[in-house]
DNA sequence: TCGTATATACTCCAATTGAGCATAAGATGA
DNA sequence: TCATCTTATGCTCAATTGGAGTATATACGA
């Protein structure tokens, strides 16, 4: 790009980090928030910071007092709609997912600690497809698809609902968090930051919203994980140290929220060699004791990509 | 995170774009570079511009005169080692890969598009694995892996570049691009940015350098698009609006650096309706005439992720 | 001791995928 | 005119993968 006039002169931009912090507790995918449940954590960029994930990893294990395994980059923003304030200020925003533990105090949940499915209701197949999608989302889709002018239009939206959503023969797919997020909001079912209310003057469907864009950067951060695991081991940095493959499973379950098939599951963890037996068990399932394993941080610097694929149920 | 005293005072921040354009013609994948090849187009991201996106596509666009078909941001960075001149200044580099067509002017290359095997012939496996690997590279790498203090570290080394190059045992994976470069790097047997020199004193192997980090944040966009072809239409992108089913084959080829499969490339192709007859035949192909196809985008609208998954030769 | 809940081992079948053979349809040059 | 070269295109086959079910093992508690 060519030295342009209109180059933000030095002292017109600032940067922020915004972090996706996800742990996994007896099923329940979480997400690190602040402002009781608003927010996503986040802060100014430091000098003092080597580089922009320095600063988040050192900032985040102050918080949580675990290592933070996986660090991922999501996406930078700097949508002038962003600067809300000062319209001089240029602000960009650069959004993280990181994984680790969740930190417990004698197995009382700390605060700031949300399943994410209170902000996304609607994601959570585990038990079957949510009976608000059938309720309430797909009825203000069709109506909103319906009101678009031109047969053309309305056939687009609605091709785009089915697709999304898994209607209309074609099958869910729990990876489009984020268009599903986007069709909600275009639609005007879901509010963008708190105390918006909609266009319509319709009442919001059930889901907890989040101040400006925060919850459409935790739908990124979902995606983005629901996709990895299923090609890179990154499940273990959610895990304790030892772990049944039950547990394994369930924490696959919840990020995905939806079932896997147990038998093709073990099989696929076990020919891959993701883990190793630990020679102790767990009597505490309930059942027949299952073993306790650990992953074999060697496959990382065997294989930095083969993955973990995931035999998620075919609809 | 919590407002630091340390905290970058308004005014320390700089904001840069960096574009990794894509082009392909006649088989040849090509980058679009600047300063005779020594750099990539980059600038100050100005405040006329709605949303980085916005900028990056605007600006190409006038550059190429071709529409910017698919752009997705690849990294930022803020490390502080980038702040070369003036330390109290930061800058933070968000750079982008783009997809479009080269502009020719009657069949003369434009000035600026590169092929990027230049930079990195040793990822060029179209007619088998180059010469210079087994020749230059792994002679290198070998001693630089011996050089290790202590048995563990040399045997990581070593099992590192035998990941990396697909050595004993392990296949050739074309999507390690940037592991591979950094190895090298980290090796010293190519330099970073431009006269540097190296550290041994020894003469770098074959391959371009560019300035800075440059050449580094290409093989990002390498090894991101070589990922992306397997699951995302994107291909289509860097074709002309009617093509044979061999010259989409090639496009592939250049981009992935190794030979797919004639045959099941077609059948993956037409299996899964990516392109519809134009009714046209293409008969300057020097044998049978072949059928003129256009892509159809209709299925961008149907399924947003499923994919073209390449039938890449296996090793 | 029986029911229940989980763990673990195997089997089966269908879809996918890698690889090769065979034939078709033009161009070219002897 | 015809043999030959080149690319296009259709089809087969076997190996692998992946989804799903059955059967058996081992604990606990009523």
């Amino acid at each position: 790009m060519k030295p342009a006039a209109k180059a933000i002169p030095a002292g017109g931009i600032a940067a922020d980090l915004i972090a996706v912090l996800v742990a996994v507790t007896n099923g329940a995918p979480l997400a690190l928030t602040i402002q009781d449940g608003n927010a996503l954590p986040s802060g100014p960029f430091e000098l003092g910071h080597r580089s922009l994930q320095t600063g988040l990893r050192a900032w985040v294990e102050e918080q949580t007092h675990h290592p933070l395994g996986y660090v991922e980059q999501l996406y930078t923003f700097a949508d002038r709609d962003r600067a809300e304030s000062e319209a001089a200020q240029r602000v960009i925003s650069i959004s993280y997912l990181g994984l680790t533990r969740e930190a417990q105090r004698d197995g009382v949940r700390e605060a700031g600690w949300r399943d994410w499915y209170d902000y996304f209701p609607w994601e959570d197949h585990r038990t079957g497809a949510p009976s608000l999608i059938a309720d309430l989302l797909t009825p203000r889709l069709r109506e909103w698809a319906q009101a678009a002018g031109g047969a053309g239009l309305r056939e687009e939206r609605w091709r785009r609902v089915a697709f999304a959503f898994g209607l209309e023969g074609s099958s869910w797919n729990e990876e489009f968090v984020l268009q599903r997020y986007e069709l909600l909001y275009e639609a005007a079912i879901v509010p963008e930051g708190l105390g918006e209310g909609l266009a319509g003057g319709r009442s919001p469907v059930p889901g907890r919203a989040m101040a400006a864009d925060h919850r459409r950067i935790l739908a990124t951060g979902i995606a983005r994980l629901r996709a990895k695991i299923k090609y890179r081991p990154v499940v273990f940095e959610l895990m304790q140290p030892a772990f049944t493959l039950l547990q394994l499973q369930r924490t696959v379950e919840a990020l995905a929220g939806r079932l896997v098939h147990k038998q093709n599951f073990r099989r696929l963890i076990e020919q891959q060699e993701l883990v190793e037996e630990t020679g102790a068990t767990a009597s505490d399932t309930g059942g027949r004791p299952a073993k306790l394993f650990r992953f074999r941080y060697a496959v990382l610097a065997e294989r930095a990509a083969a993955g973990t694929k995931l035999p998620l149920i075919r609809a």
